[in-house]
DNA sequence: TTTTTTTGTTAGACAAATCTAACTTTTATT
DNA sequence: AATAAAAGTTAGATTTGTCTAACAAAAAAA
């Protein structure tokens, strides 16, 4: 079984580099809030453990047994994040700090109730999607409510503005993550835009629709 | 802060010896799973924190603040056994491995808004008593419904039988940990129970009252 | 009251994760 | 291409919590 620290050296390493761009030490280190020379320590110790691969001075990368140890903590973050923020009314900026800590818990049983408590949710309070029970995890484009186009159907994944007047508006348009949402209209002399949410459409404007994180439903699918 | 290491002294401290019997070197060391001498390097720690009091040789015991922190870990631990038990549907004896880790979580509002979640319980799924939030914990008397006297007013604190059958029938019948019971009748031909719960008045056989344990709400009043 | 057994203590070692300070390699700049 | 800067590495120290093995004290038994 991993430690804590090894867990978080891994996840560091998928939310930094994710496949895609190169990680140094350094810029580990920074993330981490550890010194260089301790990420040196620790990669030769998850090399050893055939998690990440990585020869000296060269590039660092997660083996295929690493990305999955990665991503279900990922998982378990994302989750507790919804967690708070739904079940126990956290706010988007408290949610990350004790989620820090709930990702290490160990049992799967604890991690399936809770997405299944949760309803299976698809994205976390910043708008991050959720790996599923399997690891999957669907690559999305983010944009905001005013620049989806009218027809379209989409999921809300997060907002913009964590103001105490906006989110009350918010909740009070019905509108909350993971919600899914369709546009309707757009007036083309104001910008205002008609939502249908819940079977219920709803008036915004566009200053509103621009702090509403959405995921295109409708993008993207072959 | 403390370590998850030193809650552990302390909550073991206090959940062998609470005020009263006298705890050793070697039995603490086997409630830990650790080595005497473990037991011994962490004494000396915490009686530098001012956590114990002890001396070479002697008697160990909280302080006055290792006994507050000894508390908030307990009442951290028995609320999460509720929440797991009463929420995510673990069953008496798969909850407490979890809340073993679930203790340490270090934030305030977290346990504030778990404690309102289950609208602040008294009884943990083991019966237990739950410190509240000021770390006030009434001494209590538990004893099985069998044994309640007729007329008095009693609360559930945990089951005895944790097969399936038995389990399903008490959700039947509408009871469950921290419920508020009163002892209708008892019948003296065959011992038979009418327990009023929620409103209703339900039948049970002495079998099934001897596997409910309870707490009496009126016994010990002044 | 001796002796034996149990309990408690100490010193020294070890593993995990970190650090500092010196050093090496790579990359960028002139 | 030579040199300066940045990035990466190593060795050795430190902290936390543990251990073993030897020893000391207290309690129990003879």
């Amino acid at each position: 079984m991993l430690s804590q620290t090894e867990e978080n050296y891994l996840k560091n390493l998928f939310n930094v580099g994710d496949g895609e761009k190169e990680v140094g030490t350094n810029e580990l280190a920074a993330y981490l809030g550890v010194k260089p020379a301790s990420v040196n320590d620790m990669l030769k110790k998850l090399k050893e453990k055939k998690l990440v691969d990585y020869e000296k001075y060269g590039k660092i990368s997660l083996t295929e047994e690493g990305r999955r140890k990665a991503v279900e903590v990922v998982r378990k973050h994302r989750l507790w994040e919804t967690f708070l923020y739904s079940t126990f009314d956290f706010t988007w900026d408290e949610v990350h700090e004790v989620a820090e800590q709930l990702e290490h818990i160990q049992s799967a049983k604890l991690v399936n109730k809770l997405d299944e408590f949760l309803n299976y949710p698809a994205y976390d309070p910043h708008g991050d999607v959720i790996p599923n029970a399997k690891g999957e995890m669907p690559a999305v484009h983010k944009k905001t409510l005013l620049e989806e186009v009218v027809g379209h159907h989409c999921t809300m994944v997060a907002v913009k503005d964590n103001s105490a007047p906006f989110l009350q508006y918010v909740s009070r348009l019905g509108l909350g993550i993971n919600n899914k949402l369709t546009v309707v209209a757009r007036h083309a002399y104001d910008g205002q835009m008609e939502i249908e949410v819940n079977k219920k459409v709803v008036t915004i404007s566009p200053r509103f629709a621009q702090n509403i994180v959405i995921v295109c439903d409708d993008c993207g699918k072959k």
